[in-house]
DNA sequence: TATCGTAAAGAACGGGCGTTCTGTTGTCAA
DNA sequence: TTGACAACAGAACGCCCGTTCTTTACGATA
C-alpha cells in the first residue's frame, strides 16, 4: 500500500515536467523520451510514475493504450464568487498556460461554427450586439432552445417555439414581432455556448 | 507541384474527423487507429493525408516524430449574422477570419482568472446566473468598467461608478442597491470576457 | 547486523509502429 | 483506347516501444 497522497512525494516534480513539456509539444512522449524530460535512466521507472500518476487521475490511456492527459491535469483555477475566505487568489504559481476554454465549449469542432451576433432582438435572454455565438450546426431542435435559423436568407438568432401546432421564432425582446414562417422553417444549428469580449 | 489548397479536397473531411477525434481524446492516434477513424484501410495513404495536412500547416511533428496539433489546428471559423448572401454556409473556405476562442479572451494567462457568476444583480448587463467571468486580475479600473470587488470578504461583480467624487459599485439591476463603500474600495480584477454554456 | 521499503538501473523480449514499395481501381482527357 | 493521375489497398521490413523481470544502491528501522 502506498500512502495513495498523489503528489505529494517527489511525483510532484515529475508532474510538473510532464505539465512543462506538455505545454510545448501538446503530447506525451514515450517512454525513452520522457527519461530524458524526467532525468532518469530507465525506463521501468517512467512507467512507474506514469501508472501512480494515472491512479492519482493526472493522466488516462486511450483504447489503444497511449497515454493522455485528464481534465485535472490542466487543473485550472476556476473560483466561486461565493467563496468566502480570505484571499483564496493564489491562482496557481508558474505553468498554467492553457485555458481549456475551447474544450468547455465545443464538443464536436467539425460541427461547431462562430457567429457573431446583430441587433439587440435577443436583448432579454442576456444576448447582446456582438456578442459571438457559439453554434452547433443540426436541423433539429427541441421547443425552448435557442436556434439560428435561416429566413430571407440571412442567419437569424431566435427562441425556438410552438404556436398552435407550428413552429414559431420568439425574440427576446418585446420591441420585435414573432416570426412565424410560411411553409417549413429551416434550422441552421443550436445555440450552445456564447461569448462576450469587453474592449480593454 | 499538388495544388497547394489545403482544406479544399478531400483532405478537409480527414481533418474535420481528426479535430473530433482529438476533441475526444486530446492526442493524435497510431496510423493503425487512424486508418478506422478516417475509414480506410491503408496505413499508407493516412500517411500521405498526415503529411498534407502538416504541409498545409494544421500539424506538425515533434523531434521525436510523434505527430502534433498546430494552432490553426484549433482555429475556428467566424461568421457574421449580417452576412446577407445566398448561402455562404460554406464554413468560410479557407483563411477567412479563424480564430481561437482561448485566445480571443486570454491576453495575460498568468493574470486571468475565471470566476463563476451567482445570482442575477447585473441582469441588465446581460450577466446571468452560471455565467462565467473572465476576470484580469489588477486593481486599477476606470469607471464605467465592471469589476470584480472584494466587499465583505466576498466577491462581487459590479459596475464601477462615481458619486459625489467617491467610487461605488452599481448592480445592473434595479432590485439591488448601490454598494458606497466605506473607506477605501478593493478591486480584485477587470471584467475582460464573459462565457456562457448552454445545456445540451 | 539484518531486514525492509523506496528509488531507481538495466537487460531481455515480443509485438506493434512507421516507413517504403508495389498493386489495384476509378475517372477524366485526349 | 490509351494514358495519366488521384485515391486508395496490401504486403514486407526493421526498429523502436512498452512491458516484465532481475539487480543495485541507500536510508530507515529494529
Amino acid at each position: 500500500m502506498s500512502d495513495a497522497n498523489p503528489a505529494q512525494s517527489r511525483d510532484a516534480e515529475y508532474l510538473a515536467k510532464l505539465q512543462d513539456y506538455y505545454a510545448d509539444w501538446k503530447s506525451i512522449p514515450s517512454y525513452a523520451a520522457l527519461c530524458e524530460v524526467f532525468g532518469i535512466a530507465s525506463k521501468s521507472w517512467v512507467k512507474a510514475i506514469l501508472d501512480r500518476l494515472g491512479e492519482a487521475g493526472f493522466l488516462e490511456r486511450t483504447p489503444d493504450g497511449m497515454w493522455i492527459p485528464t481534465r485535472q491535469f490542466f487543473a485550472r483555477p476556476l473560483a466561486e464568487s461565493s467563496v468566502p475566505a480570505g484571499m483564496p487568489v493564489t491562482v496557481s504559481e508558474t505553468q498554467g498556460e492553457y485555458f481549456v476554454i475551447d474544450e468547455m465549449l465545443i464538443d464536436t469542432p467539425s460541427k461547431t461554427t462562430l457567429i457573431t451576433v446583430k441587433g439587440d432582438s435577443m436583448m432579454n435572454a442576456g444576448i447582446h450586439d456582438g456578442d459571438v455565438a457559439v453554434v452547433e450546426k443540426r436541423n433539429l431542435a427541441n421547443v425552448g432552445d435557442i436556434v439560428v435559423a435561416i429566413v430571407d436568407n440571412e442567419f437569424t438568432l431566435k427562441t425556438l417555439d410552438k404556436e398552435r401546432g407550428k413552429f414559431v421564432l420568439r425574440p427576446e425582446n418585446p420591441a420585435y414581432p414573432v416570426i412565424r414562417p410560411q411553409g417549413t422553417l429551416e434550422i441552421f444549428g443550436v445555440l450552445v455556448g456564447l461569448i462576450r469580449k469587453y474592449r480593454k
